[in-house]
Formats: C-alpha cells, structure tokens, sequence
DNA sequence: CTGAAAGCGCTAACAC
DNA sequence: GTGTTAGCGCTTTCAG
C-alpha cells in the first residue's frame, strides 16, 4: 500500500476548481458531448495546471483497458546487428510518435518477453524483432490464437501466421549474386547467417541459390559457409575453406560485417580486391570507409522498415482493420562500391 | 470500456480451483505468512497454469503504487551514436533485468518525454540519456523537487542537483592530449562535439586545455574546431580550417566518428598519418577498419556505465538508499592505434 | 450542464 | 487456514 509519491490526483484538482471529480475528467479529456461552460472549463484547467496534474496512466489504463504502450522484443545480440537494431528502433518510434503511445522494451528470450508483456497485459501489441525461428513453448502460437496484434520483423517463425515486415531477403539475395555472375564470375562462394535460427539467412542463401540455377551454374556445397552473421567468425571458417584449397573468384556475403571481415581476411592474405576476388554485401548500416574503399551493397530500408511494422501493428491495434497473416516486403537499394571486377583471366 | 482481449482473471482462477480469489494471490505471490495446505496451493497453481492466468501488471500497479517499471528516455540523434546507444541500452537491461523490472522507452524531446513518463505515473524511475543541458521548462527540477528517483547519463543538466553516471571526460581529454604531447606534438588541433548543448563534449574541451595549459603551451582558439560530434561536418568545418591555412601536427577528436571523418578528410587531401598529422580519439564503438588501419583511442565502457546508472537507480528506487546527487565516472582503457607519431621534422 | 455511482483487477489488512 | 472487504485513480453511463 506504500505510495510512492503523492502526485496530484483528479479529486485534488476538483477540491481546488470546486467541481465534481468526473467533471475535471470531462473537461481534461475533452469529451466532445455536454458543452461546458467556459468560465468551468478554465478554472479546471488552471487547478490542473498549477497542480501539474496529469491523469494516471495505470488508472486510466486499467478502466479502459488499453494501456496504449507497444511491446517490443528484442534479442540484444552483439557487434552486427548495432546499427540495425537502432535504425529500426528509430523507424518504431516515428511509427507510433504523436499517437499517445509508448513503447515498451524487452531484451532476452523471446518467449519470455511475448509472455511477459502479453500475458501480464502491459501492452496493446507487440512488436517481435529478429527472434529465432524455433523455440521450446508456444507462446507466439498463443498469440495467434488470442489474435492479439503482432507484427514480426526481420525473422519470420516458423509455422505460425502472422504480420510479417521485412525486406525480401530472396529477392536481394538473388540480386546480388546476380551482379557478381553479371560480372562474369561462376564460382561465387556464400558466406551464410546462421541458418538454424535465422529465417533472413536461409533465404539469403535461397535467393544465392536462385541465381546460380538461373544461370545455369550448379551449387557447391563447399562454397557456402556459415559465419552466422558474425564478422569476426569469418577470419577463422573463411580462413579454413581457403585452407582446404576451395577456389572462388567472387563472395556475396550476407550481410555487410562478414563483406567487411572477408575483405580484411583477403587483404591480410594478400589478395587483392577486386582483381582477384570480388565481393558484395546486403547492409546493415552504411559505415563509409576511412580510407574511402567501399564494398558494393544493397542497402536495407531500416527506418521505412520499423516505421512499416509500427503502422500496420497500429491499424491491428485500432479497429482489427488489417487482415491478419500477411507479408510485407520493403525495397533494398543498391549502393555501388568498388569491390566488383570480372573475375582474373 | 471496451475490453480488448477476455483473459483469464484472478477470478476465474479462484472459481476453476474452488477457492476464494484472495487466495489466489496469496498463493501465487508467494507471501510468506499463512501456510497454506500443500493440496490447495497446487490445485490454484495448476487452474492458473490451464488457465495460462498471470496477473495483471496494470491492476497490480495501481494498487501497490509501483509500476517496476524504469523510463530511459533519449534522443536518437543518427549516426555518430548508434553504436553508442545500443551498447548503453544493453547495460540498463543488463542492470535491471531478472529483477522485475520492464523498461519504457521514450526517444524525443527530454521534457516532453520525462514529464510525460514522471506525470502519468508510468514508470518508478527514469534514466535520462544525453540530453541537451539546457531546456525551456523546468522538469528536471520538478524532478529533484519530487524526490523522484532519476540518473542522468552522458551528459549533466545544468544547475540540478542529480545522480550522474558517465566517464570522466576532462580526465579522458586531458589523457589523450597528453599521449599527443609526450610524442612531441604542440600544435594540436581539438576538434570538439556540440559545445551548447552536450556538457561532454564541454568537459572534453576542459581536458584538452588543461593537457596544453599543464604541459605550458598556450591555447589557441583557432585550433578548437565544433563539428557536433557529427562526423560529415568535418569534412566542411575542418576543411575550411585547413584552407585557412591554420597549422597543425595533431588531432584530439572528440569522438571517434569525428576522428575517421578527419582520417578521411586527410588522406584524400594527400596527408599522410601518423607521419604528418597525428590523430587520437575518444571511442563510441570499436569498429575495426577492415584496411587494418586503426586509430588510437580511449575506449569509454558502455555496456558497464549503463549498468552502473541502473544499480544506482535501483537502489534509489528501491528504498532510497543512496544520497542524490552523486557522480560516478567510470575509466576509459586506452586502445592502441596506428595514427600516433612524432610530428614531421 | 453537472454530480453520483459503478466498476476495471488486484493487494493487503482483517475477520471468520 | 481461508474468505471478506476496502480501496488504488480513473472513465463512463445515468440521474439530477
């Protein structure tokens, strides 16, 4: 029972403007109905200022029941993904900026966030960023199932429906590939996400496999390699393949950090870039060079990416408008660099 | 008083398991005192658990007065912070996390955003994250008037008396001047983040003059250049310096993106480093140049000073156990760089 | 046009 | 040991 603070409440400023307490709501929420004189009206609002009353959030939500606050869950996973993460935080909040809501944040395992915010009732919806695709329980089918509003971002999981905002990550992957088999190469070799978790590394790789059968090239197993997104496994599973004498004249990486780790790989090895291999990437965050090499990329629309997902999640939370279940793709832009030459004769 | 999902309630709990819904608290929050009969505690928790019952945060906050929930509220600037930004917010959630605590998050104007978290009663304390020293209205006072728990990180409000976590910029400053001077350096330019309204980027300025003024070499005004930690403004802001015809053999950068857009402004002119023009930062983000080049800097622990402002506020919160008003300044490590030489002959 | 009254779902003190 | 009760601060009918 121990209060905190005692903050003005709705019957203080309705002692100081003698007026009923619901009045003071009235007023304060300008409720269109009954029209209130104007001499009442600003006696409240000057009670309610010179208190620096403000109506109480968990009261008002608990009578209303919204809470008007998006969950967002996310994994905080290290290095690669810093640029990313905050770009599309940035993107959910211009989502939601100025429509009264807040943004509730969780870091950790996935299911325990979603049952966190969703079963204890913080939030109005939910905001899933980049969670595996498994997991042990079930708590985003429960989701479905309550059809609470939910929108996915960045990894879609598996066997379940839902809304879904992500680049099309075939698509790109596919393009990609293409410019370096355009560039005349035909041994390419794929450095992966982590495929067991990552549903944007699987079909990065599908969209890399597209273009090779498209052109007629068949795959090799040899040359795709899991560095799980992470720059700094590059050194040692790029390291060992080169060891093991695979040939490649070209590498798309899935990501910009593993194109980054590659290139200083190669270099330390001494081989040039791109007379000797070249090399292209899909972005995270454009980090211009110091040195002003720059690796060839398609870029992400990240903010338009977090902004997409706060939108549609708002029009589930407002009136259940949007049907459920369906995919968004937003558009990567190709961002020239100087990482992409016709393979050595 | 539309309801928006129907789930479970205490209620229903009580009615499934045959008891009366204060026991299902009493059972579920674990109090201490009434020893209740192991059958009934596990029928309740089996009912809850069919039930997929959780009690609601809302209801539980509006009658305990605690809504253990910390507001962290913050400008997203773009891109010199980003890498910044995440590491601290880890922290905060590494510092509250497994503690009950939930985390909102409020990006925008400071004011708005901690009156809005403080006044609505949302949240049992607030972390204020890099905002402008000064403001129009006087929240932050009303803060500290309220006794309401609060840390400011990364940068110190003018004339508020407040809980204040941060490295120690003047120290780290004057440290990395000094590595400048002991190499023989004495025309060393500084470039400085945004002077008005980042009391860092102040503090970093302090440091640098007391390294010069210590070592007895006067300063010199056209030698502090502002680019606002904004490192496409030193392309410009540096530039027009160097056109002036302004000499110099040295860089203090006060930040790390700073530093790399002056190795870029420096070597597409022709200069060289370390030979002609030394450069030292202070680091946001270790991001290694893929080129194998790196840039001398002291390396601010993020992740542990946004774990250290969420102790602290923990404790404020949790019984006012800690006096207001402290500063904490946690150490920088120095990281060794390749952009540090004698200056030319 | 204004005030009184009924809850929202829960905790905690107090009876039974 | 278990159930009853009184609010927490607010929105929202519904009377006056």
């Amino acid at each position: 029972m121990s209060r905190r603070t005692h903050a003005a409440t709705r019957q203080d400023v309705a002692l100081r403007a003698g007026v009923a307490p619901s009045t003071v709501s009235l007023i304060l929420n300008r409720t269109p109905g009954p029209r209130i004189p104007d001499e009442t009206r600003q006696r409240v609002i000057a009670a309610a200022r010179d208190l620096g009353y403000q109506s109480s959030s968990i009261a008002r939500a608990l009578v209303t029941g919204r809470t008007n606050t998006i969950g967002v869950v996310m994994h905080f996973v290290d290095q690669p993904f810093q640029g990313y993460t905050t770009a599309i935080l940035d993107g959910f909040w211009k989502g939601i900026m100025g429509r009264g809501y807040r943004m509730l944040l969780a870091l950790g395992s996935r299911d325990a966030c979603v049952g966190g915010l969703y079963r204890e009732r913080s939030v109005d919806g939910l905001i899933v960023f980049a969670a595996p695709v498994e997991s042990d329980d079930d708590e985003l089918g429960n989701l479905d199932k309550a059809g609470f509003p939910a929108v996915f971002v960045g990894t879609r999981p598996n066997g379940i429906r839902c809304d879904y905002v992500d680049i099309d990550n075939v698509k790109v992957a596919r393009q990609a590939t293409e410019r370096l088999i355009e560039a005349g190469h035909r041994r390419i070799l794929h450095l992966a996400g982590p495929l067991e978790v990552n549903s944007a590394a699987v079909d990065r790789r599908k969209g890399y496999l597209e273009a090779l059968a498209l052109a007629g090239i068949p795959a090799d197993e040899d040359l795709i390699v899991d560095c799980s997104f992470n720059r700094s496994f590059v050194a040692e599973r790029l390291g060992r393949v080169m060891d093991a004498g695979v040939r490649f004249t070209a590498i798309f990486a899935a990501n910009l950090g593993m194109a980054q780790g590659a290139l200083q790989l190669l270099l330390a090895r001494g081989i040039r870039v791109p007379e000797e291999v070249s090399l292209i990437g899909i972005d995270a965050e454009r980090d211009p060079d110091p040195t002003g090499f720059t690796i060839d990329t398609y870029a992400q629309p990240l903010q338009a990416i977090g902004l997409e997902a706060a939108s549609i999640l708002r029009r589930r939370m407002d009136a259940s408008l949007a049907v459920p279940g369906r995919s968004t793709f937003l558009p990567c832009t190709y961002v020239p660099g100087r990482s992409i030459a016709p393979p050595p004769a």
